[in-house]
DNA sequence: AAGAGAATTTGACATGGGTCAAGGCGCGAC
DNA sequence: GTCGCGCCTTGACCCATGTCAAATTCTCTT
């Protein structure tokens, strides 16, 4: 079985794809600390690569060699245990910085959930950009401080949220990390499976689906597809994702 | 009933009693990006203040106008629901660095365990210092990005790890916080109590105690006072907290 | 050293969510 | 169109951990 250009895990697109002038995650990403007319200082480091749903592209215990930051798609972040206990530790769509580490080592790995473009930056290239553009390590400072936020509000999820509240949480953070796309405000995008979603609440599969049918029953949300939800009383969601009843 | 000078729950102590040259907690701290010649700078920017044990100085979504580097003691980190339920986020011992915030409210709030000592900062004199000693900012993030590892191993634990797998982790984890002190490398204090163990691995009280007494009675660890724990066999435990049978 | 109060440990029982096992259904291949 | 496979849903039962309650042991005060 032979393995076509386009269909190989991971694909490096040519030299001089990567078109940061135009690029619609740029806004949204640690990259707009560059100012337009040093944009090619940006390009220059960067090379834009595309991987295949379900790749992978970054190794928890690999070498910390280089940095991605997603400009389309959406990829999970993934801690195991030895036995294949897994962890997603979140979800990363486009503008989402990936790699910053603090050993040698990457803390988790990254696969891709749909198709998903990134660009990565070598370390030794990335470090250079930062001495040439100061504004950049701000940014790179805010985005951690933001992570670690999100990070400890999942750590009050897993740690004392009941099934339904996770659920709960996770349609409504779900729908404010992607701005209104098409299917108006109300409707929420779940380019990842059900595994996915239980190994990011600490749940099962089985208890997602009996949660998201209970909500369903209850009126909170319609589930259009498996992978679109309409969140009809949003009120409603906001108080049980905060355990109010 | 009267509070005596020395029994208030917070404590700003003299002018002049920031030390940095002989701080015991600076060169486990950020603060030592700062170079000797320019600690006068940081000792100017600073107030050192006494919490009492119990006693909250970070409340969670209270405006974050300061930051704290804490030189002695531990203090607890707490997110809270509105019914009351507890995530403890994680313990800072000293050199820990404080009130990074994304956004311009605490994302969490901060009591201390025992008597705890601190440098306080106010948001505009850390900018100052940040402007003064570039250097700053890059341990800062250091500190966040290893502080974001820490969060997701925890993501990890809460999510998946059994109540002896959590447990062993946090022994562990405690015995690697604190550098070897009194009573040799194997004994682990633990200033905070139970509830506060069960708050941070996500569990009740008395299935902390219950699982201490599970690890006591396989000889993994001894429990010479509630807060003092050797461990007896620490590559058991290693392969406990990893989950490995 | 005794006493009081708080923290911890221990025990009996309850339950939320996991496990195991069938179905159902949506979507792409042919 | 319909076939087949993987994903999702649903159901029955079980277990790890929570809940409630009491006994025990620390620790601080007097």
């Amino acid at each position: 079985m032979t393995v076509t250009e386009t269909h190989r895990p991971l694909t490096l697109l040519p030299a001089g794809s990567v078109a940061c002038m135009t690029c619609g995650a740029r806004s949204a990403s640690v990259c707009n600390a560059v100012e337009e007319r040093d944009l090619r200082l940006l390009e220059g480091a960067a090379e834009k690569i595309r991987i295949a749903p379900g790749a992978p592209f970054m190794v928890e215990g690999a070498p910390a060699d280089c940095f991605f930051n997603i400009t389309s798609g959406t990829a999970r972040l993934v801690k195991l245990l030895p036995d294949g206990r897994r962890q997603v530790t979140g979800f990363a769509d486009a503008g989402r910085f990936l790699g910053l580490a603090a050993t040698e080592r990457f803390g988790f790995g990254a696969e891709a959930i749909d198709a998903v473009t990134a660009c990565r930056f070598s370390r030794k290239r990335l470090r250079g950009l930062i001495d040439d553009v100061p504004l950049l390590e701000r940014r790179l400072l805010a985005s951690a401080s933001s992570e670690l936020a999100a990070a400890q509000e999942q750590l009050l999820l897993l740690g004392r949220k009941t099934a339904l509240e996770r659920v709960a949480s996770f349609l409504l953070e779900r729908q404010a990390a992607l701005p209104v796309c098409r299917g108006g405000d109300e409707t929420v995008s779940l380019p990842m499976g059900r595994g996915d979603i239980a190994d990011y609440l600490g749940l099962t599969i089985e208890t997602i689906s009996r949660t998201l049918g209970m909500l369903k029953t209850r009126g909170c949300i319609a589930v259009d597809k498996a992978s679109e939800i309409r969140i009809r009383l949003p009120a409603r969601m906001r108080a049980l994702a905060a355990g109010e009843d």
